[in-house]
DNA sequence: TCTGGGGTCCTAGGACCC
DNA sequence: TCTGGGGTCCTAGGACCC
């Protein structure tokens, strides 16, 4: 059996938590830059606000609904996402952390001892409301997109309040039957015009084709899927959670950039993100590619990318830092008026299994980054920082709707007075 | 006045080689 | 004179998710 936890609309209800002055009110977040609306509470869902919707397009309309809009506020939601894998985490002994707000839980030899798992379910949903204040909804299946499935049923049909079980073929037709086929896992809008040429509306529609005829006319995907929806477990545990093949940092800026010096801090900036990330997973960069662009509405798009390979697969940052430096004349043009920058590494190797240059003579730093790491995780991310990284950042991100960093700022520690 | 997210994986098609 | 296979690697762009 799996199980699928994730918090209702989780970046408006961290907002709520430490605010119960708007946990009645509609609440909408917006992405980075304040670009678009990203989540949207059930109260602020029901006025009809769409997610993904640049902000300035709707601005008008939530300021007559009066609205409350929080720009995002990561460090607040990583901070309560932690405690709530934990809450969650206490329930199964297979738990993978698959989002900042989902994780599944796979159950083995646990079936003799629940026997009740709607009971299960709301239990952990209880927990997790009593410890953290954040609404999660709970899906259980055979399958993991079962237990998708069952979530999506948890949250959005009416009668489950928050917790759903599909085990069955009862509960599989009850639940499938009622979903759209756009809201099963891995089917898309584009997937899903084509499959409703077919005559495949619902979820229960796509689970009764052939798997055969999926995979001939869509992909092995949706083949997968098909199977998946039946009980038969194709997404097995491993490959739900295995390592990343990329691993990307990308942003927009706050405001136009146009000089060097901004632009490759930036880059700096980014590719240090992306080796924590990578040393996180264990693994070693043969591949890395740096890119800079313009916005895609400008008139005259510019988007530039170059690839550099390392000879010697790699996971330090200052080998990165250097990749940089050495790729950034071949992405910065003067006069260009920088949008969007970011870092990526494409071709990702195992760290256990490192390939060796017979003529470059190996270093080992990896005490020099466990060391920097070991700091920047005591003190906060970039407490030591590269100089190439820059000290001003007249590009950093627009936040006019900033919340408190309630949980990981002194300044910003609720204070109760009597 | 102007504004438009970020991350990951897959696939089709081109280039190249034998 | 004309036709013509199959594999690998790479890249850009598509698709999906939240």
């Amino acid at each position: 059996m799996y199980a699928l936890v994730d918090a209702v609309s989780f970046y408006a209800s961290c907002e709520k938590v430490f605010d119960p002055f708007i946990r009645n009110k509609p609440v909408v977040v917006l992405t980075n830059n304040d670009g678009c609306i990203c989540a949207v509470c059930p109260i602020a869902r029901r006025l009809g606000v769409p997610k993904f919707k640049p902000y300035f397009q709707i601005k008008h309309f939530l300021a007559k609904h009066n609205v409350v809009v929080r720009s995002s506020n990561y460090e607040l939601y990583a901070s309560l996402s932690d405690k709530m894998m934990n809450v969650i985490g206490r329930f199964c002994d297979n738990q993978y952390v698959y989002s900042i707000d989902e994780s599944f839980l796979q159950f083995k030899n646990y079936q003799t001892m629940i026997n009740d798992w709607h009971a299960y379910g709301a239990e952990i949903r209880r927990a997790v409301w009593k410890e953290t204040r954040l609404p999660v909804g709970v899906g259980f299946g055979s399958t993991p997109t079962l237990a998708k499935a069952a979530n999506h049923a948890a949250k959005k049909l009416a009668g489950y309040n928050g917790v759903a079980v599909v085990d069955d073929v009862v509960s599989r037709k009850e639940v499938l039957s009622k979903m759209a086929v756009t809201d099963v896992w891995g089917i898309g809008s584009k997937l899903g015009k084509r499959l409703n040429v077919l005559g495949i509306n619902n979820a229960w529609e796509l689970a009764n084709r052939s798997p055969k005829s999926m995979r001939s006319q869509f992909s092995v995907v949706v083949e997968r899927t098909v199977n998946e929806l039946n009980g038969i477990v194709c997404l097995n545990w491993d490959e739900v959670k295995q390592a990343k093949k990329e691993i990307f940092s990308t942003r927009s800026f706050g405001q136009r950039v146009n000089d060097e010096h901004s632009l490759k801090t930036a880059l700096v900036s980014h590719g240090v993100i992306v080796g924590r990330k990578v040393r996180r997973q264990q693994s070693l960069i043969k591949r890395i590619v740096i890119f800079a662009a313009s916005s895609p509405h400008d008139d005259n798009y510019y988007n530039k990318s170059i690839v550099y390979e390392f000879p010697v697969a790699t996971d330090n940052t200052l080998n990165i830092a250097n990749a940089i430096s050495a790729a950034f004349s071949g992405v910065y043009v003067s006069g260009v008026n920088f949008y969007r920058c970011g870092v990526g590494a494409i071709t990702l190797e195992n760290s256990q299994f490192q390939q060796h240059d017979l003529f470059i003579p190996s270093e080992d730093s990896s005490e020099l980054m466990h060391c920097y790491d070991g700091i920047n995780n005591r003190y906060g991310n970039d407490t030591l920082q590269l100089a190439a990284q820059g000290r001003v950042e007249k590009w950093r991100m627009r936040r006019d709707f900033l919340s408190p960093s309630y949980t990981s700022k002194w300044r910003d520690i609720p204070k109760i007075s009597c």
